[in-house]
DNA sequence: GATGTTGTTTATCGCCTGATCACCAACTAT
DNA sequence: ATAGTTGGTGATCAGGCGATAAACAACATC
C-alpha cells in the first residue's frame, strides 16, 4: 500500500561503525530481554531499538544468536582479574579483605539487569550457569577457604574439601539472595548493603572459626561431589 | 476431514469426579510449567495430560487462571503449622529445633517442581512472592532471631530489628541456595543435605552468638526498610 | 429404551511470532 | 555523474498461539 518514502528526520543520528552499531544492539537487547524474558519478541525488540524488525536479521543470523551474545557480555562481563590477588594478599587483615571483595562483586552484579539473565539463563538449564558455578567455585571459594584454613593455623592441603566448599557457598549465597530478593523480588530490604555484607563476614569468620577448631579433619568428605 | 470416530481403548480408565480430575490436571499442570515456564503451550500441555487442548477450557476459563491455580497450590502447599511451635519449643535444645526445621522444610521445597516455579513467578514480578517472602520473615525468620536473642540472654523485645532480620536471611538463603544450585541449575553440589544444613548452622549459632555479645544493641536500625 | 447432562473431540478463527525477500536509501570510490 | 557497497524498510510467509463453536460420546435417571 504506502509507498516507501523517505523517512527523514532522524538522519541527525550520525553512522556508528559497524561493530559499534553491532554491540549497541547487544546492549540493548540485553536490556530488553532482562525484563521481558528471552520470549520477548523480536519486534518490540525492534522497536525498543528505534529500527525495524528485519534489521535485526541483517546484524544476528537468528534471535537464538542474538541471545548467545546477550548472555556473553553478560556473563564475561563480571569478573576482575584482581579479585584473586585481592582475597589472597596476606599482608591485610582477612575480614577487610573479604569486604572489600564482597563490596566491589556486589558492586557487579547487583542489579536488575544481571540477575534477571542470571537466572532466566539458569532455568533454561544452560550450561553457562554450571560453568559460572564452577568459576565462582574455583576463583572465590576456594581462595577464601584457603585463607580461613591460614588464619585458623590449619594445613593448607591443596583443595578444598567438599563441605569446607558448602560452607563458603552458605556465605557467598546469603550475600547473593539480599541482592536476588531486591533486585528480582523487588522485596523490601534493608538499604545498607554494607551493613549486611559486614554481619554476614561477622557472623561466618567468627562461626567458621569456632567450627573449624572442633573439626575432626582427616575425616572429611573429599572433593568430588555428584549432581 | 477425519470423522469423529470413537476413540475406544483406553476408557479402562475410569472416571473420577469432576473435582478430582480438576485437581488432576493442576497437579500435572504444575510438573508441565515447572518445566516449560509459563510460556509453555497448551496443546503441549494438554498432549501430556493425555486430552486434547480445547478440554483445558472447560475445566479453566484462560490459561491464566489455570496458572493461577497453579502458583496457589505450589505456595500453599508447603507451610506447615506445626513449624512456629517447633521452633519456639524451648524445652528443646535450639540447635535440634534449628536442625529439625530446616530438615523438614527443605524437604518440601527441595524439588525442581517447587523450585522452578517459585523462579518463574519471581521473573513475572508476580506479587505472591512478595507475600511468601513477607510469610518467611514473620513465620520463620522473626523466630529464630527471637530464639537467638533468648538464648544469649538478650531481650526480647518484640520485633527483630532489620539488620537481625538480614543476618537471618543470610543463613536462610544460605541453605535455600543450596537447593537452587541442586535443582535448578543441577551443579555438582556435595550430596548430603544433612551436613550442608549442619554446618550452616553451626556457623551460624557460634557467629551469631559471638556477634551479639559484642553488639551495640539500642543503635541498631530499627525494622522499617525500604525497597 | 428414551431423555437430559456432562465429558470430550474436530474444526476453525484471529492474532502474533521468527524469518525471508525484494526493494529503496545513503554513503564511498572511481 | 556513476557504479558499488552497505544500512534500512515494507510486505509477506508459514507456523504456532489462546480461544471458541458445534458436534459427538458416555454416562445417569426415569
Amino acid at each position: 500500500m504506502k509507498k516507501a518514502v523517505p523517512k527523514r528526520a532522524r538522519t541527525k543520528q550520525k553512522r556508528l561503525s559497524p561493530d559499534d552499531r553491532r554491540r549497541e544492539f547487544v546492549a540493548r537487547a540485553t536490556e530488553f530481554f532482562s525484563e521481558e524474558g528471552f520470549d520477548g519478541g523480536t519486534r518490540d525488540l525492534a522497536r525498543r531499538l528505534g529500527v525495524t524488525q528485519p534489521l535485526l536479521y541483517r546484524y544476528f543470523p537468528s534471535k537464538d544468536d542474538l541471545i548467545k551474545e546477550v548472555y556473553r557480555t553478560v556473563y564475561l562481563e563480571p569478573f576482575d582479574a584482581g579479585w584473586e590477588e585481592l582475597l589472597t594478599d596476606r599482608s591485610r587483615p582477612l575480614r577487610e579483605r573479604l569486604q572489600e571483595f564482597y563490596q566491589a562483586y556486589t558492586d557487579v552484579i547487583f542489579s536488575r539487569r544481571w540477575l534477571r539473565i542470571y537466572f532466566y539463563a539458569g532455568l533454561k538449564g544452560l550450561d553457562i550457569n554450571r560453568w559460572y558455578i564452577g568459576v565462582v567455585e574455583d576463583k572465590i571459594l576456594a581462595r577464601i577457604i584457603g585463607e580461613c584454613r591460614y588464619e585458623a593455623g590449619l594445613p593448607e592441603q591443596g583443595k578444598p574439601t567438599a563441605s569446607e566448599l558448602e560452607m563458603a557457598w552458605v556465605l557467598q549465597s546469603g550475600i547473593f539472595y539480599y541482592g536476588v530478593r531486591k533486585y528480582i523480588f523487588e522485596s523490601p530490604v534493608l538499604d545498607d548493603k554494607k551493613q549486611v555484607i559486614d554481619d554476614a563476614l561477622d557472623v561466618f569468620l567468627a562461626g567458621f572459626k569456632q567450627v573449624f577448631a572442633a573439626a575432626d579433619y582427616p575425616q572429611r568428605v573429599p572433593v568430588k561431589a555428584v549432581g
